[in-house]
DNA sequence: CAAATATACTTTACAGTGTTAAGTTTCCAA
DNA sequence: TTGGAAACTTAACACTGTAAAGTATATTTG
């Protein structure tokens, strides 16, 4: 059945195709402006045909969503180069802050809206599997005698929670509104990255 | 001129009633779904009314945004009553949370969306002040012995993006997403308060 | 091979959105 | 009384997501 396979073959194409075209508006114009009638067009064919290959726009959304996620696991991907445990933490803040501003509008759709998630049935592996390299990388950093007196988790969720809100806080333009005014940190050309190093240099403290 | 500015009062009043309907509409079903129509219906006037008041959408949710900053800095006046200025920060912290918690539509509308921000023309005074008050408790801590080899405005700045980051994440269902599975925190039935109090345990070891 | 059926896609339509321009009513001042 | 301004509405535009119904084309079956 060569000919039903190809069928197969060809309908994924246009899944496919239905979400390069929708990552391709997403990238550009961000996730407001990427509508259902934009595809459509971008793709050529009518919007009512997307509805034949995803069942809504949140599923659209839940596909660009994995693909941020597979985007952020393969910069992730470096840290495996490094030794030090807490080298290693600190390249992968590093490495997250770069992703999130560098990838603003899948870093919103991956963390900030809610669309994507209602796709996910009670389970979000992708967010899980990111929280979990974290939890290894601090227990890592535990086992080199930092943190020690903290429990694993607990400490993972706040070093997430401080890199997720210094992002965000970046990405929507507060950090810049806060401090480039004179009245904070006239001194302090760059807030974002200034602030992180305070937070190692707390998380140093640590040991 | 005694009519005319009974008149003025008048007009007061019905923009002032727009921002009551919009804030009823919005409390109760959220941002998305509080519309031009449905709030021009609420107050029963014509949706093209509201325009006569608000230049655009904008500038409602900008109205929105400075009263939850409204809110938010009476909920921080009870911190005056606080002498110990690290209790003081703890204090803030759990009031921030509680703010954010419940009244998660207004703390999306001051810190997660930039369209309230597009109204506001080079300077965030809002935000600005309640900075100023994180970084006066800050400036008291360091005061009494914390945090002295940090500089005030980047503690200050750190403090805020991991509050930002755990409200946020709370809210979104992130956090118990990645918690309440079994993988990890098994034995930690809020993980919310949990990572809170290993955030404070950390400053605490900063003295 | 012809008829029935399934597949892939489109047209049309509904109910909603923010927003603008033009039209209408109301009311006050000259 | 009349002119005009102020307050409000109607109608319309250009969008949005999505469902139902219609139409070709291709495949299977009698």
């Amino acid at each position: 059945m060569g000919i039903k396979e190809r069928k197969l073959k060809h309908k994924e194409d246009l899944k496919q195709s239905i979400l390069d075209a929708a990552k391709k508006l997403f990238i550009k114009e961000g996730y407001q402006a990427t509508s259902i009638r934009k595809i459509a067009a971008e793709i050529e064919f009518s919007p009512t045909t997307i509805y034949l290959y995803y069942k809504d726009k949140a599923a659209i959304s839940h596909a660009l969503h994995q693909e941020g996620f597979k985007l952020l696991a393969s910069q992730f991907s470096i840290l495996a180069h490094i030794d030090h445990p807490f080298e290693r933490l600190k390249a992968m803040g590093r490495v997250y802050m770069q992703f999130a501003l560098e990838n603003n509008d899948f870093y919103e759709l991956m963390f900030n809206r809610e669309e994507p998630l209602d796709c996910v049935d009670e389970h979000w592996e992708e967010g899980e599997q990111a929280f979990r390299i974290l939890l290894m990388v601090v227990q890592g950093c535990q086992q080199a005698g930092y943190f020690t007196q903290f429990n694993a988790e607990s400490f993972a969720m706040f070093i997430w929670s401080t890199m997720h809100g210094l992002c965000t806080l970046k990405i929507k333009g507060h950090l810049d509104q806060v401090v480039k005014r004179k009245m904070v940190m006239q001194d302090i050309d760059d807030a974002f990255t200034h602030t992180f190093e305070t937070f190692i240099a707390t998380l140093e403290k640590l040991k």
